[in-house]
DNA sequence: TCGGGTATGGAAAACGTTTTCCAGACCTTA
DNA sequence: TAAGGTCTGGAAAACGTTTTCCATACCCGA
C-alpha cells in the first residue's frame, strides 16, 4: 500500500506538503502544487494509515460497544441505532461481547484501552465490583451508559418503572385482579425497575402484591415459556401476565396455548420492548414500546458530545408507550387506535 | 496512561528489556530483572499501546465484518458465531453496515484498509461492479465471504438449493400441487439459489412452474405479509407457500389468518433459516434450518487459517435440515420425530 | 592468563503519520 | 534600495512500540 513518502517522492514535494494537502491544513500550499499532489494521491490510491495517524493524534475515531449478546434483538437494535449516528459522525464501531459477566466487561475495557478507542458505550449487565468500577472510572469522560446504573456517567434510559406501571394499569382497567409478572433474574436495574413499576401500580390500585405470581426469567423465549407454565399450573393462577420483555412474552403465550388457555380470553399477556416481530405474533402482542434504536442513537450522540467537548445533556430518559394489541383485548384498534373503523 | 518508558525508568532497565519481558521474548532476561519489571508493570497497570504495536508489526488483531443490517436476526447470529471464534483467537471485531449497497461496501473496505484490519468477512448483499471487485481483490488473502459469490475468495455457505428443494418435496409429499414462493428481490445468490431449488424440485416431480405463484419479497415480515396477501387473493391460489426466510414466513402466516385461512389446514407455510423465534410462533414454523452461528464461526476459523498461513479448506458448504413443525402438519412430532408418543 | 563462549542488557532504527519551527523567495512600500 | 511582510515549502521531532545489532561481564577450560 502506498504511503505518504511514495506520494511525496512522486509529486516532488516533502511529506509535509502532502500531509497539508490531504488534511486541508490552513497552512497555504500553492494551487498548482496541491493539484499535483492530489493527482498522485488518486493515482496511487493513497489513504493515510490510521494507526500512524491515531498514534500521533491520540484520537482514533473508533468507539467500543459493550453488550451481553448481539443475538438478542434488543441489543441488535441498540447497536443499529448507535451505528447510524456513528457512521454519520465518522466513527467506527467495535463490538464487545461481555456475556453480562464482570470478567468479560473487564477484559473488554482493557482491550479498548489498549486499542485507544476514543469512547465506550455500555449497555446491559451490571457494573459492580471494585475492579470494574475503577477501570471504568479511568475512562472517565469517555463513557456513556445505557440504562440506570449506580455510577455518575452520562446515561440514556427508558422509563422502565413508568412503562411497567402502564402495563399493569391497562390490565387492571380491563378488570384483571390477579396479575403475574415474569421478570429478569440478572439483578440488572432494568429488571429491578420493571418489577418496581409493577408493584407500584398494584399498590396504587389497592391490589395486594402476591409473591406467588412473580417469576424470575432470563429474557429469552424459553424461560418465558417455562415460567409461565409454573404460573399457570396451580389452582390459584393469574388471569394476566406482564413480561419484562417481548421474548419471554412469546414463550408465555406458547405455554398458555399448550395449557389450553386462549389468549386474551383466558389469559392476557403484555410484553415489553416492542421488538419488530411483536405485531406479527398471534395474537399480536400488547407491549410497552420503548424506542430502542432511538436510545442507541441518543447514546452515541451523547458520546460524540462528550468527546468533542461540546455541551450536552448528561441524562436522557425516554418515555414508554403502551401499544394495545390483541394479546390483551380483542379488536383493540376499534376501541383505541382507530375510532373511524366501521362498527 | 503508563507507557513503556515509564516502566523502564521505574524498573531501571531499558525499554528493550521491558518489551522482552511482556512479550515473553526468547531473548533471555535475568529472572530477578524480569520480576522487577513485572512488578512495575502491575503497579502502573501498563498495557502496550496497540496502535504503536500494530504500526510496527503490521498486524492489529482486528477484523472487519461487512453486513447489510445488524437488526436482521440472521446477521446477528452470523456475527455472534464470528465473535465466539474471534474472542478465542484474540481478534477484535469491527462492524460495518453496508445497507447492501455497493457504495456502503466500498466505503467500508476503504475504512478497514485505513485502519489496517487484518482481514474481512463479507456477508450479505452482492459483490458487483468494477470498483468493489478491484478494491476487494487488493485485500486478497485477507477476505472470506459467506454465501456463494462470483469471486474466488474462500467461502462458507449453506446448501440453499438443496434446502429449498427439501421444503418443496416435503410439501409435495403432503399432497400439495400448487406451491407458491416468496423470495428475495435483491439479486443475491441466496435468493437466486433458493428459487432455483424450488424450481428444480417442482420439475423433478413433474409439476409445472407457475410464475403467478412467485413473489419478490425483501426479507422482512412486512414484505412477507404483503406478498402473501397478493398470492392469496386471486381465485387461483397456492395451497402452500415456501418463503425464502422465516421473517417473511411470519408475515405470510399473518396474512393467511387475516384472509380467513387456517394454517396448515388451508395453507401450509415453510420458512427458511430457523431463527430462534420460529418454534415459538403459532403455529410453530416448519422451516429449513441452516446452522447460522456455525456458518459464522466457520468463516472466522477460515479467516484465522488464512491469516496465519496454515492450511485450511477454502470452501465449506453446510447442509440444511428440514424441521417439520405445525405450519405444515398437525402433530408433526407424532408423525416424524417421536413415534413413542402415546396415540 | 588467555581465548572464546554464554548470559544479560542497551542503543538505535523503523513503523507512517502530524505538526512545529524555520527558511528562502518574492512582493510591497517608503 | 532597504525593510518588512506574505507565500510557500521543508527538516525534524514526536507518537509508543518491536527488533536488530552490538557491548559488556562473567565463566570455563586449557
Amino acid at each position: 500500500m502506498a504511503k505518504i513518502t511514495d506520494v511525496a517522492r512522486k509529486a516532488n514535494v516533502s511529506i509535509t506538503t502532502v500531509s497539508r494537502v490531504i488534511n486541508n491544513n490552513s497552512h497555504k500550499v500553492h494551487p498548482a502544487t496541491r493539484e499535483r499532489v492530489l493527482s498522485v494521491v488518486r493515482e496511487l490510491d493513497f489513504r493515510p494509515n490510521a494507526l500512524a495517524k491515531g498514534l500521533h493524534m491520540k484520537k482514533t475515531l473508533t468507539i467500543g460497544i459493550l453488550i451481553p449478546d448481539i443475538s438478542n434483538p434488543y441489543y441488535a437494535e441498540i447497536v443499529r441505532g448507535i451505528q447510524n449516528v456513528a457512521d454519520k459522525a465518522g466513527y467506527s464501531v467495535t463490538l464487545q461481547n461481555t456475556d453480562g459477566k464482570q470478567e468479560g466487561i473487564i477484559r473488554s475495557i482493557y482491550l479498548l484501552r489498549e486499542k485507544s478507542a476514543d469512547g465506550v458505550i455500555f449497555s446491559g449487565g451490571i457494573i459492580t465490583g471494585y475492579e470494574t468500577l475503577s477501570i471504568l472510572r479511568e475512562l472517565k469522560e469517555r463513557v456513556v451508559v445505557i440504562g440506570r446504573h449506580e455510577v455518575d456517567f452520562p446515561a440514556v434510559m427508558a422509563d422502565n418503572m413508568g412503562g411497567a406501571a402502564q402495563a399493569v394499569r391497562h390490565l387492571i382497567g380491563l378488570g384483571h385482579r390477579e396479575i403475574g409478572f415474569i421478570g429478569g433474574s440478572d439483578g440488572s436495574t432494568t429488571s429491578l425497575d420493571r418489577l418496581t413499576g409493577y408493584r407500584n401500580a398494584l399498590a396504587q390500585n389497592g391490589l395486594p402484591f402476591n409473591e406467588k405470581f412473580v417469576r424470575p426469567g432470563s429474557w429469552n423465549p424459553k424461560s418465558g415459556y417455562l415460567m409461565a407454565k409454573t404460573l399457570l399450573k396451580g389452582k390459584e393462577r393469574p388471569t394476566a401476565i406482564v413480561s419484562a420483555n417481548d421474548q419471554m412474552a412469546f414463550g408465555a403465550i406458547k405455554a398458555a396455548k399448550e395449557a389450553g388457555f386462549s389468549v386474551p380470553e383466558d389469559l392476557a399477556v403484555v410484553g415489553f420492548d416492542n421488538v419488530p416481530l411483536s405485531s406479527y405474533f398471534d395474537p399480536p402482542l400488547t407491549t410497552v414500546e420503548i424506542p430502542i434504536q432511538d436510545i442507541g442513537a441518543a447514546s452515541m450522540k451523547m458520546l460524540v458530545g462528550l468527546l468533542s467537548g461540546s455541551k450536552f445533556e448528561k441524562r436522557k430518559v425516554f418515555p414508554t408507550k403502551l401499544l394495545v394489541r390483541e394479546s390483551t383485548v380483542r379488536n383493540p384498534q376499534i376501541r383505541f387506535d382507530n375510532p373511524k373503523v366501521p362498527r
